[in-house]
DNA sequence: ATAGCATATGCAATAGATTTGCAAGTAGTA
DNA sequence: TACTACTTGCAAATCTATTGCATATGCTAT
C-alpha cells in the first residue's frame, strides 16, 4: 500500500514543450497554480523577488509570452492597459470584475458553446476560442459602495 | 410635404454632456459614425490628419476618455496592447475576431441577459455589463489559411 | 457682435508596459 | 564532463497613455 503522491512535475511539463525547465520557469509556473486570480507581469515579479528567485522584468515578460506561445498560459485583458496570465488548463471559465474595488472571481458555468456553432453557420466565421467578461458589483462593493 | 433632413448633430449632442463641440470632437464623432469596426488612438489621429483636423495623439486620448466617461464611446480591448474604441450607441453586440488577419465583425445576436440573472442569485455579483469576444478564422481566411 | 471665463488644445515631459540587442550564464545531451 | 543551443540580466529602445502648463477657443452673458 505504497501510496506514490505523483506531484506535479514542472521540469516535465516544460520539457514537453521543448523549453529548458529554469528556476524562474518553474516558480512562475507554481505561482500560476496557487493562485485563483490572473495575475500580472509586476505581481509575478514581486512572488520571485520574494522566493528569492533572481530574474527581471524583461524576463518574465519573455516566459509569459513563451508559456502562452506553447499554450501553457493564457494572455487576459480587463481593460487596465496590461495583461494577465492563468494557466489555461483551467476549464472554460470566465471572470466577474467588480468596478469598484477590482476584485475578480472566476464564473465556470458556460453558455457560449451552442452559440459557436450558430457563428460558423450564419457568419462562415471558424470561432477557436472566445473571451467573456462581466463588469459590475461583488457582493460587498454592491451594499457600501465606496 | 417640407420633408426636413435632421441630420445628426454633433454640437447639441456634445453640448448636452456639457462638451464643448470643438473641431476634434466633432470630427471624432464622424469618423466613429463611418467606421464598422472599434478603432485605436493612432486610427483616429491618422484620420484627424487627414481631414486636415488639427491635433495630437494627447488630445485624442483625452477626447477618448472623456467620450467614454460620459457614455458616448465604449472602450474596447482585443489584447492587442491597446484600446480600441466603438460609439456606444450600437445595441449591444460583440465582436468576431480573426486571429490571421485581425479582420473585426460585428455580432449582434446575445444570449447572455438571461445568465446575469444567474451570476445575480448564484454569486450576489451585480453584473452592469460585459464584454464577449470570439477569436478564429474568418471566412476568407478559414480556407486560404495564410 | 463682444468681452470674459472656464474649458480644450498643443507641446514637451513623464509614467508604465512591453520588446529587443547583446554579452554572459546554464540546462539538456552526448 | 564538455558542448551547444537556449535563457537570462541589463540597458536601451518602443509603445501606449497621462500630465503640467501656457496658449487658444467655445459658450454664455452682456
Ligand atoms: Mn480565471
Ligand atoms: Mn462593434
Ligand atoms: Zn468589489
Ligand atoms: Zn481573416
Amino acid at each position: 500500500m505504497t501510496q506514490v503522491k505523483i506531484k506535479h512535475d514542472c521540469k516535465l511539463e516544460l520539457n514537453d514543450v521543448a523549453l529548458r525547465a529554469t528556476p524562474a520557469r518553474i516558480a512562475v509556473m507554481k505561482f500560476l497554480e496557487n493562485t485563483t486570480t490572473p495575475v500580472d507581469v509586476q505581481m509575478i515579479k514581486n512572488y520571485l523577488d520574494k522566493q528569492n528567485v533572481s530574474s527581471d522584468a524583461a524576463t518574465v515578460f519573455r516566459i509569459m509570452n513563451i508559456f502562452t506561445e506553447k499554450g501553457i498560459t493564457r494572455q487576459i485583458s480587463f481593460n487596465e492597459g496590461k495583461f494577465r496570465y492563468e494557466l489555461a488548463s483551467r476549464e472554460d471559465h470566465h471572470h466577474l470584475i467588480c468596478k469598484n474595488c477590482g476584485k475578480v472571481e472566476d464564473f465556470s458555468y458556460c453558455a457560449i458553446p451552442a452559440l459557436e456553432k450558430d457563428i460558423q453557420k450564419k457568419k462562415g466565421f471558424l470561432v477557436t476560442s472566445h473571451a467573456l467578461e462581466f463588469y459590475g458589483l461583488c457582493e460587498s462593493c454592491k451594499d457600501r459602495q465606496n
